[in-house]
RNA sequence: GCGAGAGUGGUGGAACGGCAGACACGCUAGACUCAGGAUCUAGUGGGCAUUACGCCUGUGGGGGUUCAAAUCCCCCCUCUCGCACCA
C-alpha cells in the first residue's frame, strides 16, 4: 500500500466535529411528532472536575442517546449542576472566595470536559440549582408544600453534624456518622423545618411495584428503608395512676405472655413513673448513662441489654395482671411508641433481657411439632404456632389469633390495629448559607408567615462574611434578616435556614422539560410531554436519598394537579463504581485517574469505548491502562481501515460482479455484528459485547482483506465500512463521524437512521454441527443448513470419529437441535 | 443476624439448558524493521501426547434433575453490598 497515511489523531478529529455539532445545533430537542424518550443521567455536584463515574455515567446515557436518535426516537438528553451544597461553602471559608463564584467557575470547568467527551446534551435545557430563575421555583414548591400541610416546623431531637455545624436528615446518617464527612453525629433538640414524607410512605411503598424497570436491590432498599410493619397497639394502665403506657407490636397474639413492660430511657411518661418512689435514684442514673451513650454504641447489637425497674406496675389489659415497668437501654424513642410489651418467650430481646433480670417467662405459643418448656428454652421462640395459656383465644393458630385479639382490644376500648413505618418526616432545614433559603417570614404579631409568591424569590445575599465553624451568615446579615411582616407591615425576620439540597434535585427533571418558564415552575403540558424519564442512569449511593425524594416529590407534584406522572423514573439504571487496582480510586490511594489525562493522551473516543467495553454498566468496573491501550489499538485499526480504503470504496460500482464467497462471509460478519450490537443495546444495555461484536467484525475485515489483497470487492467493502462507521458512532462518535465523512457522506452520521441487517444475508448454505455420543463431543461436521432430524442423525452416523464412539453399542436414542447439534445416546 | 447479588484461564470478562473461555489485556513465537513500547501473522485453561492433532480433565465444594448443567433444584463454603436491638 504505498501512499501518504495520516496517523488516527483524536486530538484533531475531536475538537473538530465537537465544533461542528455545536454550530450545528444537533442535539437541541425540540416538540415534534416522533416517539418521545426521555433519558436522564443524575446531574453531578459541581466539584470542579470530571472523575471516572461520571466519564462513566455519560458515556452510558450517551450511547443510549445517539442510539435512540438514530432508531427515530425524539430524545430528550438534558445536563444541570446540582448546584447548592457545603463544599462551596467550605471552600469560601478556606479560601476567602464567594460559594458563587467557586460554584460557577466549577460548572464551567466541568462543563468543558463534558463537551471534549463529546456527549450529546442539549446545552439550551441546562439548570443550574444555586440560579435564582431555579431556586425561585425551589421556594415555590416549598411553599405548596406548606399549603398542603406537608411543611411544618416543630422541635425534635435531630442529628446534628458538629463538623459540618448543620443538622442533618436521617437518610443521611451513615452508621452514625455524617454521610458528608463522617463526623460523629450528635442529637440535639432543636426546632427544625420537615417534609411530611410519613404521609406518603404506604404510596411510596406500594408503588414500588410498578417500578419494574427498576434493579430489585434498590427497590428492596427502599421498601427495608420504609419500613413497614402491622401489628397492633395496645393501651396498658399504670397501676394507681391515671395514666396508659401505649405500646405497639406486631405480635398481638403473644399478648398473653407479657411479663413486663419496657420503656426507652427518652420516654416522656418516664417521670410520672418513678419519681417519689424508692427506685428514684437508681432510674435517674441509669437514664443519664443510657442518654449519654452515643447513637451508634446504643444501637448496636453487642450491646448488653441492660434496664432497671422503675418502681411502677401496670395491668395487661386482657387479663388483668399486674406487670412491672422497666426502663430499658434497647428501646428506641424514635420508633413505634418508645415503649415494648416484653414477651420473654417469644421474643430474643425480651428473652435475653428477662434472663438477666430474672423476669418470667411465659410461654403462650407452642409449636406445631413439639412442645416448649420454659426452664430449658436458650432462646425465644419466635415462629408462629398455636396458642396456650391465652384464656378464650387458646388453641388458635398465630395469625387467626393475632386478628382476634385485635377485634377483641377494639371492642373493649384497650387498643387497636396499626401500622408503623421506618420512616421518619424528613428533617429539610440546614443552618447553612449556600442553600435555597426557606421563605418564611416571623412577625411578632402575626407568627409565622409564608413569602408572598409575588416576593419570590428570596434572594440570597451576596456580600457575607464566611467565618469557620460558626453559624450561617444569614444570621448575620441585617438587611437580609429584617424585613417587613407580608400581613401586618410592621418589623419582622426572616428564617435564615436554608433547604437540603437533596430539595433541589427532587424536582430537576421537571425542570428540564420546561427551562425558561419565568411564570411557572414548569407548564404541565410540557411536562407531560416527557415525564415519565424513560430511562434514569446513576449511581446506586443515591438507591435511598435521592430517588425517594424525587418518587415523593412527584406523588405530591401529582396530588397538586401539576403532573400527569405517579412516578419519575420507569427505569433506572443504577451503574458500578470505577475503581483501580481493586480498590476505589481516591487521592490518599494515589490511584487516581482523570479523564482529562485519558482524553488527552488517547483521545474521547477511546476513554469511551473502555468504559464501556471492560465492564457491563451495573458492575464494578476495574481501570486498567493496558485496556485502554486496546481500545486505542482497535480505534487505530478502524482508522486504517478508512485511510487505506475510504478512497477506493467511493469509486466503486455498486453494481458490479456477484460477490464471492470471502466477501460474502464479510457480508455476514458485519450483518451479523449489527444485528448484536441492535440488540446488545437495545435489550440489556450490555455495551461491553455489543463492542466485541464490531471487533470481530474489524478482525473479519482485516482477514478478508489479508485473503484478497489484490482482489477486493469494493461493493462489499463499501457496504461494511458504511455499517462500521454507523455502528460506531454511538460508542466513539468523533470517529464515527470522521469515516463517514471519509466515504464521501455530505450529512452526518449522527442524522442517520440505524441500519437494518439484512436476514437474508445472514443465510448460510452450510453449518457446523457437534455430534455427541453420551454427552461429549465426538466431531464436528458441515451439513447443508434446514436438515431434517433423520438426515442429520444419518450424517453424523456416518462420520468417521463418531462412528468409532459408536461401534458396537446400540443407538437407544437421538436428541436431535436442528443446524445445531446431535447427541447419540448409545450403550 | 436478616436481605440482595456474585464466585468461570495469569487478568477484565463471554456463553436463549446444547461446542465453556467470544472479545480484549498479558504472555510466547515469527514477519517487517537501524530500532520498536508501531504494525501484521500464529499460538495461548490445565494435564498427557504430538507419527495421526487425539485423549483425559475443567466454571468455589458436595449432591440431584436431564440425552445434555457455568446455566435449573438442594446443602455447604467464600466474597461484595445494603439493613441491623424497628418491638
Amino acid at each position: 500500500m504505498g501512499g501518504r497515511k495520516v496517523d488516527y489523531s483524536p486530538g484533531v478529529i475531536e475538537p473538530k466535529w465537537q465544533q461542528y455539532w455545536e454550530e450545528q445545533g444537533f442535539y437541541k430537542t425540540v416538540e415534534d411528532g416522533k416517539k418521545k424518550y426521555y433519558l436522564l443521567e443524575m446531574f453531578p455536584y459541581p466539584s470542579g472536575k470530571l472523575h471516572m463515574g461520571h466519564m462513566r455515567v455519560y458515556s452510558i446515557g450517551d450511547v443510549l442517546a445517539r442510539f435512540l436518535t438514530m432508531r427515530g426516537y425524539n430524545v430528550l438528553h438534558p445536563m444541570g449542576w446540582d448546584a447548592f451544597g457545603l463544599p462551596a461553602e467550605n471552600a469560601a471559608i478556606e479560601r476567602q472566595v464567594h460559594p458563587a463564584k467557586w460554584t460557577y467557575e466549577n460548572i464551567a470547568a466541568m462543563k468543558k470536559q463534558q463537551k471534549a467527551l463529546g456527549i450529546s446534551y442539549d446545552w439550551e435545557r441546562e439548570v443550574t440549582t444555586c440560579a435564582p430563575d431555579y431556586y425561585k421555583w425551589t421556594q415555590w414548591l416549598f411553599l405548596l408544600f406548606y399549603e398542603r400541610k406537608l411543611a411544618y416546623k416543630k422541635k425534635a431531637a435531630v442529628n446534628w453534624c458538629p463538623q459540618c455545624a448543620t443538622v442533618l436528615a436521617n437518610e443521611q446518617v451513615e452508621e452514625g456518622g455524617c454521610w458528608r464527612c463522617g463526623e460523629i453525629v450528635a442529637v440535639k433538640d432543636l426546632e427544625q423545618w420537615f417534609f411530611k414524607i410519613t404521609d406518603y410512605a404506604e404510596r411510596l411503598l406500594a408503588d414500588l411495584r410498578l417500578l419494574e424497570g427498576w434493579p430489585e436491590r434498590v427497590r428492596v432498599m427502599q421498601e427495608n428503608w420504609i419500613g413497614k410493619s402491622e401489628g397492633a397497639e395496645i393501651r396498658f394502665p399504670v397501676k394507681g395512676k391515671e395514666l396508659e403506657l401505649p405500646v405497639f407490636t406486631t405480635r398481638p397474639d403473644t399478648l398473653y405472655g407479657v411479663t413486663s413492660l419496657v420503656l426507652a430511657a427518652e420516654h416522656p411518661l418516664l417521670d410520672k413513673l418513678f419519681t417519689g418512689t424508692e427506685q428514684e435514684a437508681a432510674v435517674r442514673s441509669f437514664v443519664a448513662q443510657t442518654r449519654k451513650l452515643s447513637e451508634v454504641a446504643r444501637s448496636s447489637t453487642e450491646m448488653p441489654k441492660e434496664g432497671v425497674f422503675t418502681g411502677a406496675a401496670c395491668i395487661n389489659p386482657v387479663n388483668g395482671e399486674e406487670v412491672p415497668i422497666l426502663v430499658g437501654n434497647y428501646v428506641l424513642m424514635g420508633y413505634g411508641t418508645g415503649a415494648v410489651m416484653g414477651v420473654p418467650a417469644h421474643d430474643q430481646r425480651d428473652f435475653e433481657f428477662a434472663k438477666e433480670y430474672d423476669l418470667p417467662i411465659r410461654i403462650v405459643i407452642s409449636p406445631p411439632d413439639y412442645s416448649l418448656s420454659a426452664a430449658e428454652m436458650t432462646e425465644a421462640y419466635l415462629a408462629q404456632g398455636v396458642l396456650v395459656n391465652s384464656a378464650h383465644f387458646s388453641g388458635m393458630a398465630s395469625e387467626k389469633a393475632g386478628q382476634a385479639i385485635i377485634a377483641y382490644l377494639q371492642e373493649k376500648g384497650w387498643g387497636h390495629g396499626k401500622t408503623t413505618y421506618r420512616l421518619r418526616d424528613w428533617l429539610i432545614s440546614r443552618q447553612r448559607y449556600w442553600g435555597a433559603p426557606i421563605p418564611i417570614i416571623y412577625c411578632d404579631d402575626c407568627g409565622m408567615l409564608p413569602v408572598p409568591e409575588q416576593d419570590l424569590p428570596v434572594l440570597l445575599p451576596e456580600d457575607v462574611v464566611f467565618k469557620a465553624g460558626g453559624q450561617s451568615p444569614l444570621e448575620q446579615h441585617p438587611a437580609f434578616l429584617h424585613v417587613k411582616c407580608p400581613r401586618c407591615g410592621r418589623d419582622a425576620r426572616r428564617e435564615t435556614d436554608t433547604m437540603d439540597t437533596f430539595i433541589c434535585s427532587s424536582w430537576y427533571f421537571f425542570r428540564y422539560t420546561d427551562p425558561k418558564n419565568a411564570e411557572q415552575a414548569f407548564a404541565r403540558e410540557k411536562s407531560d410531554a416527557w415525564l415519565p424519564v424513560e430511562q434514569y442512569i446513576g449511581g446506586i449511593e443515591h438507591a435511598i436519598l435521592h430517588l425517594l425524594y424525587a418518587r415523593f416529590f412527584t406523588k405530591v407534584l401529582h396530588d397538586a394537579g401539576m403532573t400527569r406522572a405517579v412516578e419519575p423514573f420507569s427505569r433506572l439504571l443504577a451503574q458500578g463504581m470505577v475503581n483501580k487496582d481493586g480498590a476505589k480510586m481516591s487521592k490518599s490511594k494515589g490511584n487516581v485517574v482523570s479523564p482529562d489525562e485519558i482524553i488527552k493522551k488517547y483521545g474521547a473516543d477511546t476513554g469511551r469505548l473502555f468504559i464501556l467495553f471492560a465492564a457491563p454498566p451495573e458492575k464494578d468496573l476495574d481501570w486498567n491502562d493496558r485496556g485502554v491501550e486496546g481500545c486505542y489499538r482497535f480505534l487505530k485499526r478502524v482508522w486504517r481501515l478508512v485511510e487505506r480504503y475510504g478512497d477506493i470504496v467511493q469509486a466503486a460500482d455498486v453494481k458490479a460482479a456477484a460477490p464471492d464467497e470471502a466477501a460474502l462471509a464479510l457480508r455476514r460478519a458485519f450483518h451479523l455484528a449489527l444485528k448484536k450490537v441492535t440488540d446488545d443495546i437495545e435489550q440489556r444495555f450490555n455495551f461491553n459485547t455489543a463492542i466485541s461484536a464490531v471487533m470481530e467484525a474489524v478482525n473479519a475485515a482485516y482477514g478478508y482483506i489479508n485473503e484478497k489483497e489484490a482482489n477486493l470487492d469494493r461493493a462489499v467493502l463499501a457496504e461494511v465500512l458504511e455499517i462500521l462507521a454507523l455502528t460506531l458512532a454511538p460508542f466513539a462518535p468523533h470517529l464515527g463521524e470522521e469515516m463517514w465523512a471519509r466515504l464521501g457522506k455530505k450529512t452526518s452520521v449522527h442524522l442517520q437512521a440505524w441500519p437494518e441487517y439484512d436476514a437474508a444475508v445472514l443465510q448460510v448454505e452450510n453449518v457446523e454441527i457437534v455430534v455427541q455420543v453420551n454427552g461429549k463431543v465426538r466431531g464436528r461436521l458441515i451439513i447443508p443448513a434446514g436438515l431434517d432430524a433423520t438426515a442429520m442423525q444419518d450424517r453424523a452416523l456416518r462420520d468417521e470419529r463418531v462412528a468409532q464412539a459408536v461401534a458396537g453399542q446400540q443407538v437407544l436414542k437421538a436428541i436431535v437441535v436442528p443446524d445445531k447439534l446431535v447427541n447419540l445416546v448409545v450403550r
